[in-house]
DNA sequence: GTGAAAGCGCTAACAA
DNA sequence: TTGTTAGCGCTTTCAC
């Protein structure tokens, strides 16, 4: 392989053609005053030429690399890659690309992702926070530099920015509404970190259900968690112990509903009959498993292309920040399965 | 809100502290030749403006981005969530981002992922091809240009480039003996595509399998499905329509395995008495069925840590393509759960 | 319809 | 130890 790399550059094509590398720059992004002639000799010449247009030239020359940074706590977590998914479809149609950092629900890594982003000078930044994150400081940097930021997700309040959420409490209250239904009088709530909006949220729309249904509030059936699978087992082998043996079971996520399911079969337990039990977020196994999970759907592709459009619309308008912030709230559905299903209908 | 986003650049400090932009630069990067006063004179200037280096510039100038594009084919598959972890932990010990493209399994995509990459200069690119792929111009485009190509798991032999597999062949192998030795004397096959490499390794580590054992192979226990839940409940289907009813399946992957379980659970088959059943992949949910499902373990995070390796490796080497090109081959392992375990010892 | 020239922000060779 | 200068590849204003 004795070929040397070459690349070849708008100047190459110039010299090729005997013209200025401002002509065929002009003639590639099809400006209305070159020659139709022109035009031609240098998309042959560029095709010739094996041509590919440095983007980090053009983005430093034009203050925009067309690039969304994108900051997930995790890759593995089903809900944001589907997230992304969305992303992705709105950033290529409008010709935009995405960068992916994960945080790993890590405060550290979350400041240096976007502390990367705004060096790599994304045009934008879409992120949903970390678990751990407490401090807002490295978010409120990305609005006091202009780039305009939308969270999702995992968002806060005490950020002024637009964001996508789905409604948890909606989601929380129709899910424990739905085991109301069900004929479930003790119905227990297996919690997360209340510090993160999210699942403090759903705790309330829980609390609310019950209110609104006339089933008094046992504290005793509330148990916190880590939100994960070995949590929820934790918490549910709690509540079986416990002197207020639930019917019924809204797990805050689907992995601490997974938990509690293997406790509840280790304790003998029959789903539903015995104990009903819903979680949150439809994650992909839910359906697979014996009973299968009833949920609550969260629409995660689309929460990644509301998300992206917030960006461009916030980009047709120049600036986002001149404009009010806007929340969107999507709203999930309960999907019923197997295990909280006791009445046919 | 009337502050104007002032972005500062190395001019700006330089200015504050009448030097040049070229001590600042140096400054910044702890060039030895630099006085320690005015090094920190410059750092503290640094954090009074608020100023962020542009890697836009400082790349277009190095030649070099620090930027390692990923191409895969869907984000919401978890096995590429794993990989991106690995390739993730890699590159930020060695101070690199990561670049993101999703083909969604579809060649158009992946050209234009591939070109894009080589537009925003990557400094390498890691891939796993799409099923649908089949010319590769792309990819030896990239060759040509000189920019590192690593493939993973999804690879060609028609490339000449280095690469990280599983041992698809001796998993399937190991996978097959396993249903042997748990007595299953009727091993049916659910394959997948056969001209995507990785499912041809597996047929062919099952066919060994069989002949090593003395077993015959019959052609009306193989069949060959889409790789997919349905497909795989599908072609199970089948199997138990046929005269040769299997007692044992050896399924191409997990989705195909689960879907196949499903269509054993419809015909009231006892799992594993009556048949059992191993995947491939060990995805998330296996370990959460009834019966829980016996599977292939790919080391995905490994996977992607030695793809990153391979890069940084052939960085230190100033060109990959100069060395030989190396296959890493990493060795799966048979986790037995309940769906094949007949006899407990 | 095209050319000339300047500059985006950074770094490196060469000078001093 | 620091300054001067040039240039990475691209786009755009101003000129003709």
């Amino acid at each position: 392989m004795s070929e040397i790399f070459s690349k070849a550059t708008l100047s190459d094509i110039a010299r090729e053609l005997n013209i200025t590398a401002a002509t065929v720059s002009r003639a590639l992004n099809d400006h209305p005053r070159i020659k139709e002639t022109t035009k031609k000799a240098v998309r042959e010449a560029a095709v010739k030429l094996n041509y590919q247009p440095n983007k980090l030239a053009s983005s430093l020359r034009l203050g925009k690399s067309n690039i969304i940074g994108v900051i997930i706590p995790s890759a593995e977590i089903n809900f944001f890659g589907s997230v992304i998914h969305g992303i992705e479809k709105m950033a290529n149609e409008n010709n935009y690309n995405v960068l992916i950092y994960q945080t790993n629900e890590l405060y550290e890594y979350e400041k240096r992702g976007v502390q990367t982003f705004l060096q790599s000078q994304v045009d934008g930044i879409l992120a949903s926070i970390s678990k751990e994150t407490i401090n807002l400081d490295h978010y409120n940097e990305i609005k006091k530099r202009g780039v305009p930021l939308i969270l999702f997700d995992r968002v806060s309040d005490a950020l002024d920015v637009s964001s996508v959420v789905v409604d948890d409490y909606a989601g929380a209250f129709a899910a424990t509404k739905h085991l109301i239904e069900q004929g479930c009088k003790r119905i227990a709530h297996i919690g997360g970190q209340q510090h993160v909006n999210i699942f403090n949220q759903r705790l309330k729309g829980y609390i609310d259900a019950l209110n609104t249904h006339n089933i008094p509030v046992n504290e005793d059936l509330i148990v916190y968690g880590k939100v994960s699978i070995d949590s929820g087992k934790e918490c549910m082998k709690k509540l079986l112990e416990g002197s207020q043996r639930p019917d019924g079971v809204f797990a805050v996520e689907d992995f601490t509903a997974l938990g509690a399911m293997q406790a509840i079969k280790n304790a003998n337990k029959k789903m539903p009959e015995e104990i009903a039990i819903i979680g949150f977020a439809n994650e992909a196994f839910g359906e697979y498993l014996t009973p299968s999970l009833s949920t609550v759907n969260q629409q995660t592709i689309r929460m990644g292309e509301e998300a992206a459009r917030l960006f461009f619309e916030g980009l047709d308008k120049m600036n986002l920040y001149k404009t009010k912030s806007r929340k969107l709230v999507l709203e999930p559905e309960v999907i019923c399965r197997q295990s909280s299903i006791k009445f046919y209908k």
